[in-house]
DNA sequence: ATTGCGACTGATTGACCAGTCAATCAAGGA
DNA sequence: TCCTTGATTGACTGGTCAATCAGTCGCAAT
């Protein structure tokens, strides 16, 4: 009888990808997607170049993969934060801040999914634009919970753009090192002056 | 005698170079730089693919020819709104708005100035990066200026950053068609919410 | 032992495209 | 008329690189 028991064990296959979208990950970070070639993916995972293709169809895959394994868990996240209560401001801290902690703790990742994903429109597709708009949702709805909170006239959807955009060129300036430190106490006060402005404005 | 006069006419040689240039903007935004062959701009402008190169030194002249066109005269705008006093407000006001209508004139050119430079890890070289802290800068000295109208505690440089994001972010929301209009009215609304979440926050 | 299968290798292929260049054209001056 | 010079043309070259593929290796089941 022919065994059940398969050939390909699926948790080291997963394990092996992972290895490879590690690998990857390092080499778009410090030289771009576009001039990273297959080769230097390989070379990173010690690996040989043709096994790339035996673990992702292609080379967008590989950095699609990446994107929507970020995307997933931010969007988790986000939606716990929303479900466990708390105040606008308590919700909005916890999601600026994890995002903020995401890069402190995966600098590579997050610097690959902001500067390649999300700023390139090769990677705009269908797939990514609709994640995309889950979390634009997801924080627009809190807005929209929160409405009693608000100053009467606030747009819920303009401010969930604003608030996103804010934080990405918040996490882009950190990123570049033009602006502050990446321990965990500047990332704390980042992190505060955004809801800070946000929640009561700049004028005194 | 050598005649001083010369050969080559200045006037009608910019002249053909800043059709190019619009030729060029209008590829850029259809297809994406990286998507834009050299000779789909030759197409575009009506002429030889090889004449591009007598105009321009290679096709990344082209892109950055037009960041610095566009970069110049933001910068230029940007310090006559500051230079003609008023409030805070007014300032922040002129600034969004500034942007906001020039995307409205010349959606192209912002378009690609805002996906294909801004957004792009290659374009931003020495040269670009330092046009991009000039303005950084001035808007940085604007908050130092009205510090007085600000709440204490405010970081003038962590505000000026967030400011361009939001309005950053605004432009491509736009420009993807995703918020809002393109009508007059509905660009003075975005820039008046953006001004406004600003200034006073969006909590009641 | 042998057979079947997935893991693995890296040289080769084929497409793509920026940039070059030799040649032609048009206009002005001698 | 003939020369000079800049404008213009587009076929061609050279380099790059993603993706393929023919094959090797090692293990496990029969």
């Amino acid at each position: 009888m022919p065994e059940d028991r398969p050939r390909r064990d699926p948790a080291s296959f997963e394990a092996k990808r992972r290895e490879i979208l590690r690998a990857a990950t390092r080499a778009f970070a410090r030289k771009g997607f576009a001039g990273t070639r297959v080769g230097d993916i390989a070379q990173e995972a010690g690996i040989a170049y043709g096994l790339i293709y035996h673990y992702f169809d292609n080379k967008d895959a590989i950095l699609s993969s990446l994107f929507q394994g970020m995307w997933g868990v931010s969007l988790k996240v986000i939606e716990g934060i929303d479900a466990q209560g708390g105040t606008l401001e308590e919700k909005l801290r916890g999601v600026a801040g994890f995002f903020l902690e995401a890069w402190r703790l995966e600098p590579d990742a997050v610097e690959v999914v902001l500067k390649e994903v999300l700023r390139s429109p090769k990677f705009l597709d269908a797939d990514n634009v609709s994640a995309f708009r889950g979390l634009f949702e997801r924080l627009e709805g809190i807005f929209v919970a929160h409405a009693a909170e608000l100053r009467p006239g606030v747009d819920p959807k303009l401010t969930a753009v604003l608030f996103l955009g804010a934080l990405e060129i918040l996490l882009t300036g950190m990123i570049a090192r033009e602006l502050l430190g990446a321990d965990a106490a500047a990332i704390e006060q980042s992190r505060d002056a955004l809801v800070d402005t946000f929640l009561h404005g700049i004028a005194g």
